[in-house]
RNA sequence: GUGGUUGUAGCUCAGUUGGUUAGAGCAUCGGUUUGUGGUACCGAGGGUCGUGGGUUCGAGCCCCAUCAUCCACC
């Protein structure tokens, strides 16, 4: 994998880049949708390719280790050919699962058991064999072991966490060092940077993720229920650590706001389920704002889903059709409101990259922010 | 015509021996959703309890009448 900064903005943190991964270039700053049980929800592979142009999307190593299971990854012959994407992956490593499981989980130095939520039966996962897991799902771009704390979390706990997670790093990066890819392509590893909502745990932790030079680093732990300023707050803090010249990875953010706002910051990468968890529950996100299309003032809207889209469903369809899909609860108004948010959402990264390579970024930036905070 | 059944929210129905401002599910309206256990979750509006009398301190519930409904029998 190799990074390229293409461009740095003069009167922000933003960076435009590309990283270079076998599966294919990702033009940066991105959003990578997520595909947790190896499909985007909604969406087929290809008109995440061909029709939205995504560069990457996301896996997790918790779901498809449940189901289908490795067994069947592996007969597969890795992720890519199981689900037809050829672009670049990135698998989560189930650490967030930990989190978002709690209650039926045990956390121990060694690691994490946890029982399935499809059938009660136990697992382990571990620094080692969360490593071999992704090696045989075969993403492109692996995540560490990690624990994901809550929010609020008190300090001497977050301390305690963080510490771990570090430790955690130092046997994920051995296990990962000593093994090979299994597909004949290159797989990269990200630290996981936590420390809560804490200053000085947050800039130790950057610190400590940093000196161990992998080829791209990642910021976890937020996004998980803290105001929003706490996150780019924490978010400024570790950018000013993290060396220049890798990808940062904001994990799990964000609304379009948190994502302009942290790319002024110096973020690379980000992967969030609000574009496609929203769009089933009928939020549509738009250049002047955002859509509850349930709402009764739709009901006899028949103009386009979203005038200015490029997207053959934005324009054939009406919003009164959509409201009364999504309402019905029919299939269809998922597909079609969870293209468009993804839709939307790269039309923001990479008007955003425009934006920074030409040097216009920050206005930019400031009246789009204003503008999608209105709800229509 | 006779005997019986059932009438409670837009719909389908709960509602104890009579006891505070009559409930639920669905529907409607509004909100929430951040490394997906989300076809999810939270909230709101909406009822002269078929109608009219009566008994009672108090009636959705008991009594009488009446209307509607469905069933059975003439």
């Amino acid at each position: 994998m190799k990074f390229n900064l293409t461009q740095t903005d003069s009167r922000s943190k933003a960076r435009a880049g590309e990283l270079i991964t076998d599966h294919g270039t990702i033009q940066t700053p991105i959003f990578m949708p997520v595909g947790t049980a190896g499909t985007v929800k909604g969406v087929h592979q290809r008109e995440l390719a061909d029709d939205i142009k995504a560069d990457i999307i996301l896996g997790n190593t918790y779901h498809l280790y449940l189901r289908p299971g490795l067994d069947t990854i592996q007969k597969a012959g890795g992720l890519h050919k199981f689900n037809g994407w050829e672009l670049p992956i990135l698998t989560d490593s189930g650490g967030y699962q930990v989190y978002s499981l709690s209650g039926v989980r045990k956390i121990k130095e060694e690691g994490v058991t946890f029982k399935s939520h499809i059938d009660g039966s136990k697992h382990l996962f571990t620094p080692e064999n969360v490593m071999d897991i992704q090696r045989i799902i075969g993403a492109d771009i692996i995540m560490a072991f990690d624990e994901c704390t809550p929010y609020p979390c008190d300090y001497r706990y977050a301390k305690k966490s963080m510490e771990m997670t570090h430790r955690w790093l130092k046997r994920c990066c051995s296990q990962f060092d000593q093994t090979e890819p299994l597909y004949g392509y290159q797989q990269s590893l990200f630290p996981i940077i936590q420390g809560s909502t804490y200053k000085d745990l947050r800039k130790q932790s950057a610190e400590v993720i940093a000196s161990f030079e992998r080829e791209g680093n990642a910021i976890g732990g937020l996004s998980v229920g803290e105001p929003a300023e706490d996150m780019y707050e924490m978010t400024d803090i570790v950018t000013e650590i993290l060396p220049k010249d890798k990808p940062r990875y904001l994990m799990g953010v964000g609304t379009p706001i948190n994502i302009l706002e942290c790319i002024a910051l110096g973020i690379d990468m980000f992967d969030c389920v609000m574009p496609t968890r929203n769009a089933r529950n009928g939020m549509l996100f738009t250049a002047e704002g955002f859509i509850n299309i349930k709402n009764e003032k739709w009901k006899n809207d028949f103009s386009a889903i979203d005038p200015s889209s490029s997207l053959y469903s934005d324009l054939t369809y009406s919003k009164a059709y959509l409201r009364h899909l999504i309402i019905s609860k029919e299939l269809l108004g998922a597909q079609i409101a969870s293209l468009h948010n993804l839709h939307f959402y790269l039309w923001l990264v990479k008007e955003a990259r425009k934006k920074i390579i030409d040097g216009s970024f920050l206005p930019w930036k400031e009246q789009m922010v204003k503008q999608m905070a209105t709800r229509l």
